[in-house]
DNA sequence: GGTCGGCGTTGACAAATGTCACGGGTGCGC
DNA sequence: GCGCACCCGTGACATTTGTCAACGCCGACC
């Protein structure tokens, strides 16, 4: 019996899933959560053998969590299973050691598939998206520029940004005019929705 | 035996929610689309009783299909079925003639529940949202602010918006201010922000 | 007819943003 | 030790953005 473990913050979506891979007679769903920071916790107590993790969540990370998870419970695999097909996420998630990535297009047959192929030891990951993520290249970003740059995600004005990072309004701007050259964009906010595109975020 | 038309962009979102509610006895789903334009000729084609549909769809919006399904085949209930409980969808789904308006949070027993209280002629509407879409109020942007802070939200410059809207580069960065103004935000950037969360692009 | 709101435009102004060159500090690898 | 990349800051500069006041042109409504 496959013990699976499902992270997905839509109730509808998440409820979905856990009845259709119930309904397989080798599988069943031992714990759900809808927050980052449950699964890990979630995770130690039930044991799952692999977990089904959705990377934007509230609280946490799917990528944070699935980190520890190959951490501190080898034994439980991972498999990534997101919205965007974001070539960052996909070098993220093989660096957190996920043993797959799969988008929610596609088919639902391909999850019950998917998770039977990466307990069977395979890498699951759509080759399209793999050479996506290839030929985009790693994030150009570095750590800092990333904090400036989320912080300006939201509209807030340098000064905003300059307050809540403890930073000189001046270096704030340094930093974005660094994110808006790398991205090859012509301002914040399209250098924003580059970074997301990407998955540098 | 009542018959489901299902508009949904994520595949695996689609088909798990056609399984389920094909599980049910009295349910059968006769058409399942991916884009907004696919709505009113499929539905056309198999005349269901009800439509679930998604708002943010490829091609057109749930809302304006929904408009116009419900003129040319008053038979067919409306249920829009959407991640985000914007004021402002609410609102226009109301106006398109929707009897019913359900977020993807909250558990997956809740749709075939809908869907029957729906036809049974009750209208289904989260209370908290439609508490939340009254005080609200209604959308304070004209259309042509509409328009402008549109072309404004992928990062666009006053240069670019006005060449691609066919006006004075002052004329944009008038309707900005106002939009601005309206939203009681700080720069164009908070105003999209704003207007997006309140459903109101 | 008059009033009002929306549309499109102009011009001028202050403020915010983006760019550049430069400085000093740290830690890392060769 | 030396170079290199990243961190943090400064000052100056051109450009963009946001604001305000004003004008004419509709169409709707009373």
């Amino acid at each position: 019996m496959i013990k699976l473990l499902l992270a997905e913050d839509q109730g509808m979506m998440r409820g979905a899933l856990a009845l259709l891979l119930g309904l397989e007679e080798d599988m069943e769903v031992v714990a759900q959560v809808a927050t980052g920071d449950a699964i890990v916790p979630s995770a130690l107590e039930t044991g799952p053998d692999i977990a089904l993790l959705d990377i934007e969540l509230p609280g946490r990370s799917g990528l944070d969590a699935a980190a520890e998870l190959r951490e501190r419970l080898p034994s439980c695999a991972v498999l990534i299973l997101t919205t965007f097909g974001r070539p960052g996420y996909l070098r993220r998630a093989m660096e957190a050691g996920a043993s797959g990535f799969l988008v929610k297009d596609g088919p639902v047959e391909e999850l019950a598939a998917a998770v039977r192929r990466v307990l069977a030891g395979e890498r699951v990951i759509d080759p399209a998206l793999a050479a996506a993520a290839l030929s985009a290249g790693p994030n150009p970003l570095t750590a800092r520029e990333r904090d400036v740059l989320s912080a300006a995600a939201d509209g807030s004005t340098v000064a905003d940004i300059a307050g809540r990072l403890h930073l000189s309004p001046a270096t704030v701007r340094n930093y974005l005019s660094a994110a808006i050259g790398k991205t090859g964009t012509r301002n914040r906010m399209e250098a924003v929705g580059a970074a997301r595109r990407n998955g540098w975020l």
